[in-house]
DNA sequence: ACAAAAGTGTTTTTTATACACCCATGC
DNA sequence: GCATGGGTGTATAAAAAACACTTTTGT
């Protein structure tokens, strides 16, 4: 830099150094097909370039009066139709170049993206098929290769998921009201893996915490003996509340 | 990431909606005064409007080329010379309105605020004190209002410090090389608060996880037995990376 | 009757918790 | 020698893990 203070040359009020930025939200939602056991995350085939024909996260850029939460949501009811869901943030990225607009319209403006991640119920997501961009639900397990450092966050997301669901009740956000016992265990070994408790010890852990209630009704679900319906009472979790590894 | 709804990239009439950004890191900044058995976090005082002369986190505007993580680093290095530190990123903080500039230049322009946290070494946490800004470390049972939505970044950062404690070996990036045993239990006693386990237990099982390594090096702290010291072996913790609950 | 799914109980092993007690040093 | 902090061991309670068994349905 040859001796040179550039912030008395650039500008002496040194305003011009900040960085501009447009602000993006990028989210990894993710839902639960119990029928094939599988962990699903929602997907976005890019009609455009940089990328273009590649998948990627569903996201949006922020606008004008918006908060990132609403441009989160915004972006999600612009995908799916969904009626129970649990959104939270996870984080943001922002490092030089990390999304290759920036290079091309160099005016010095800065993309930052603010990850969520969403948890949906598959059985009453509807997905808005909009003629023009592919979107699609794809196994975890086999997802594409993403656009930007999109693998990375879906990578981030995951983590995330596997996480929350051990000690907090994200689950009962994404069930129905009233849902059985196996539906909750099958939720969890499809997140978790199939190697974090045997069903009937799951079973009685949490029933023994004393916040899924039995509502006494039963449903029958083809052959065998008809499951009793719980409910979640959020009043009887809250002494759980920061409590670690409730449900593991 | 940004973007991925094509019209408003390219269709300069919706341009207009998108928000413009200015993004700020703050920082906060803890450490562990063992000495008095106080958590402490860092804080500044602000010499100009909006919230003057109040107590605020340390922060900055990111620059142009500087990542978050940077721009967070920079913050640090302004306030404080420090050897050795944890650093993470925490949340993200954007509704409109945050913050008071907003209202003041109504450009249009949005303060975004990405919050890190951060674990330094009390012992060798040198304040650089700049005759202009009061800056001081401020016992967290104790802190004063604080300027902006400070306030609630700081109860964030405190929650998740005492988390990280309890499954990462963040202590140890902030402990010196080699420690005692007792060095680490205060530690803890400090963070997460004196009943979470008795110290011969906390030794014992620590020690039955193998990955705290016995230099054999005796240190005499006054009266009473020499204790031994410690190294951390990262190596042997690899095992319990993603682990929860490993020091509790 | 029997397979299938729900639900209960029992046994064994592992951890957690609460202490009591021995050890090495300074004064 | 005795107070002080370091370090070990033990006895009890609780929880996790594995798995055998009973119950209630559909076919």
């Amino acid at each position: 830099m040859a001796g040179t203070n550039p912030e008395q040359i650039v500008n002496p009020l040194n305003q011009k150094l900040l960085a501009d930025f447009k602000v993006g939200v990028d989210n990894v939602i993710f839902s639960v097909d119990t029928a094939h056991n599988r962990l699903l995350a929602l997907l976005v085939k890019r009609q455009e370039d940089p990328f273009c024909h590649h998948w990627s996260l569903p996201g949006t850029l922020v606008r004008q009066g918006e908060s990132l939460e609403d441009a989160a949501y915004r972006t999600l009811a612009e995908k799916i139709k969904v009626k129970n869901l649990y959104l939270e943030q996870l984080y943001t990225f922002g490092r030089p170049k990390r999304n290759a607009r920036e290079a091309v319209n160099s005016y010095g403006v800065r993309y930052l993206s603010v990850s969520y991640f969403a948890l949906v119920r598959f059985e009453d997501a509807q997905l808005i098929a909009d003629n023009v961009s592919g979107i699609a639900w794809h196994p975890i397990k086999e997802t594409p290769l993403l656009a930007f450092d999109h693998q990375e966050i879906l990578a981030y997301g995951h983590r995330r998921l596997r996480n929350k669901l051990e000690y907090s009740p994200v689950a009962f956000d994404v069930l129905p009201q009233m849902f059985t016992l196996n539906d909750l265990y099958q939720l969890y070994t499809t997140v978790i893996g199939e190697n974090f408790s045997d069903y009937s010890n799951f079973r009685a852990r949490l029933l023994k915490l004393g916040f899924l209630s039995d509502t006494g009704i039963k449903v029958s679900r083809g052959a065998g003996r008809p499951a009793s319906l719980y409910k979640f009472d959020a009043e009887a979790f809250a002494p759980f509340k920061d409590k670690p590894l409730v449900f593991i």
